[in-house]
DNA sequence: GTGAAGGTTGGTACA
DNA sequence: ATGTACCAACCTTCA
């Protein structure tokens, strides 16, 4: 080996693939000596972030097939997989490997770069130099925010604009055609085990969690990807299957079909069509980083570009292909400008605050949601609860529901159904629980795209025209009368006739018995279990779904003329009930409550273990307009039937005009 | 400043 | 079947 040739790491992250990596180009282009390919085992991943089992299971295929094309191209070489999280694990690498560079792609989500910029702190003690490239994204995030004046990219006007200034979408670069090899991998250092508190992902084990216990180098002492089981983890329900050579696959045989990529349009697609869908599910290969973004545009827009010269009908943006993709860019670059709080209400400048039920607990140290949340009322903790498990009586939504969870993906108009349905458009529920669920069952979650969308889908940021409400029987019925999707996902409704099938409480007793299913109950006694009959049981629906939708937007009507955002210091001091009727939707009652939506708040609420913020092996990170959360606790209120003055009024007119109409 | 048009993908009634 | 007007009314963009 030459005389002052670089040993590098690579760290592989949100990046599992080889084609179209600037980063890894990057690496490749030094004067190598030694490549160590590596992975590290993130606690934040493991506990903090929700992932279940699906989601794990294909990060995992993405790590097997990257670690077999990395072996393919030198055969002492692989993804090496380490039982570690990086900020511990790197500062001793640097030194057991004597390594000069450390490479990565970059990564804006706010928890990695709080990550990233200490491990670029260490690295700098170290004196080794590290080497971030942009490939995440169609542009770089920072730079679209830049062009955008420094603010968050909110409408896609902002975004096309942001994009034609910060210049051209990169063209993509070959998988490399060889790879160096590695240094000696027998390590000598101690593992640094993480504290496994908060651990959110505990409920999604059947057994003991064994990420760590078995050394950095894993069970088999190989540094091979895990299991599922080592992971504590029952095994996955979802037939997708990760990984870079089964998405270069499936993209070559959608691009084959130039008609289908060149006149795309997804509000064309069906939310119902299964086996095969619609649309292409790229989405969880592009989270992992298994297919490039940018590959993926060039490769549609070189279709475009050759059927408009042949003259034939092309989509455009933002219906077409890129223009989902250019949707992520605008979340990405949301997300950059804004950081961590862009993914709750709280203290974010951009999202419009709704007293919605069910809000999340506030860590007033650093102005984080906590993860937890409280129970204005118990009637909507079960609405939730049935929600999230695919039992609402509302069969469409329980359809979409239950094919989540078991299969990982659904499509994007069915999230609009049940995140509309959730929120601003039936149970009037924080749209940050709907996020979470999408977070623990989602293959592709996203955290800039999911939040991005359930802020978009309530009408918090993003979009506004929140009277435009999607009907759980309607909307169904538009894209599939005859209810196949149902059929195919909620079983126990198979037989009923096509006239009932989303509405099935309506059905005869006659035609529920000949379909073998009554219809009867909450859904708390499993759903598919036979009742004393032995018949099947289905629930009824959880509310009447038009009573529901006309209270939802009263509610969304008054807090938009109330038209606080999360960063109003009364949303901060939870001061904001005194903007709001007694009698609007939502934890409204009373004077005074707690930070951000809270009804009540004690100021002890939030010891514990969630105070050490979201990142355990991090410092917590620093919340700005301080100061605001503290103090209250003496005035605490949630004095419950205070009836206000008028002087807060400038609502009382508009409801008592409504009021009197309705 | 102002008003009109447009906004990734609603529902319903009626021609 | 498909297209259109209307529902009641939000925000951003742009002339």
């Amino acid at each position: 080996m030459a005389k002052g040739a670089a040993r590098v790491i690579y760290w592989f992250r949100t990046d599992l693939r080889l084609h179209d990596s600037p980063a890894l180009q990057a690496a490749l282009d030094l004067k190598l000596e030694v490549l160590f390919p590596i992975w590290c085992w993130d606690s934040h991943y493991v506990y903090r972030a929700r992932v279940g089992v699906n989601r794990f299971q294909f990060l995992i295929d993405c790590q097997n097939d990257l670690s077999e094309s990395i072996t393919k191209l030198n055969n002492k070489s692989k993804l090496f997989v380490m039982r570690e999280p990086a900020v511990t694990l790197l500062p001793k690498l640097f030194k057991t490997w004597k390594i000069t560079h450390l490479v990565f792609e970059k990564d804006t989500d706010a928890y990695a770069r709080d990550r990233d910029n200490q491990v670029m702190e260490m690295a700098k003690q170290a004196g080794v130099e590290v080497i971030v490239k942009s490939g995440r994204t169609l542009w770089d995030s920072d730079e679209l925010v830049k062009a955008n004046g420094g603010k968050p990219t909110m409408s896609s006007t902002q975004l096309q604009a942001a994009g034609a200034k910060a210049g051209e979408i990169a063209r993509p670069i070959d998988a490399p055609k060889r790879i160096p090899d590695p240094g000696d991998m027998d390590l000598n250092i101690e593992q640094t085990k993480p504290k496994p508190e908060p651990d959110f992902n505990a409920k999604y084990r059947d057994s003991e969690e064994a990420s760590y216990s078995s050394g950095i180098a894993g069970p088999k002492g190989d540094y091979s990807p895990p299991t599922i089981e080592e992971l504590g983890m029952p095994a996955a329900t979802t037939p997708h299957k990760g990984g870079e050579t089964v998405v270069l696959k499936m993209l070559e045989e959608i691009l084959a079909d130039e008609e289908y990529t060149g006149t795309f349009e997804k509000p064309k697609t069906s939310p119902a069509a299964f086996e095969p869908q619609s649309t292409c599910l790229t989405s969880p290969y592009l989270h992992f980083g298994a297919l490039s973004c940018r590959y993926f545009y060039h490769k549609v827009q070189d279709i475009v570009d050759k059927r408009k010269k042949e003259k034939q009908s092309v989509s455009k943006m933002p219906e077409s292909l890129n223009g989902q993709l250019a949707f992520r860019d605008m979340y990405f670059s949301a997300q950059a400008a804004l950081g961590w709080s862009f993914a709750q209400t709280y203290n974010n400048s951009h999202c419009r605050f709704i007293p919605w039920h069910l809000p999340s607990k506030i860590n007033t140290s650093n102005n984080l949601i906590t993860g937890s949340y409280e129970v204005d009322d118990p009637e909507k903790d079960a609405w939730l609860h049935r929600w999230t498990h695919g039992t609402t009586g509302f069969p469409w939504i329980d359809a979409i529901m239950r094919q989540l969870r078991q299969e990982g993906w659904i499509h994007h108009l069915a999230r609009h159904s049940v995140a509309c349905f959730l929120t601003r458009g039936g149970a009037y529920i924080s749209w940050e629980r709907g996020a979470e669920v999408f977070e623990e069952l989602l293959i592709d979650h996203e955290t800039a795209c999911n939040v991005g969308n359930w802020q978009w889908l309530s009408c918090t940021a993003f979009y506004a025209q929140f009277y435009r409400c999607y009907s759980p029987v309607a909307f169904g019925k538009k894209w599939d009368p005859e209810g196949r999707f149902v059929r195919r996902y909620v079983p126990e409704l198979k037989d009923l006739p096509a006239r009932y099938i989303y509405e099935p409480h309506k059905a005869p007793i006659a035609d529920q018995k000949a379909a073998g299913v009554q219809i009867t109950g909450d859904g708390s006694s499993s759903a598919t279990s036979s009742s004393s009959s032995g018949l099947k049981t289905y629930p009824k629906p959880m509310f009447d779904f038009n009573t529901q939708r006309e209270i939802c937007i009263q509610g969304m009507k008054n807090a938009y003329r109330v038209g606080m955002h999360g960063n109003d210091p009364r949303v901060l001091d939870g001061s904001w009930k005194k903007a709001f009727d007694d009698d609007a939707e939502g934890p409204t009652e009373g004077v005074k409550g707690g930070p951000g939506g809270l009804e009540t708040w004690d100021d002890v609420e939030e010891g514990g273990e969630e105070d050490d913020g979201p990142v355990d092996e991090l410092k917590t990170p620093k919340g700005k307009g301080k100061g605001s959360g503290k103090g209250q606790a003496s005035s605490k209120g949630g004095k419950k039937g205070h009836k206000r003055e008028h002087s807060q009024s400038t609502l009382d007119g508009a409801f008592e005009k409504k009021r009197a109409k309705g």
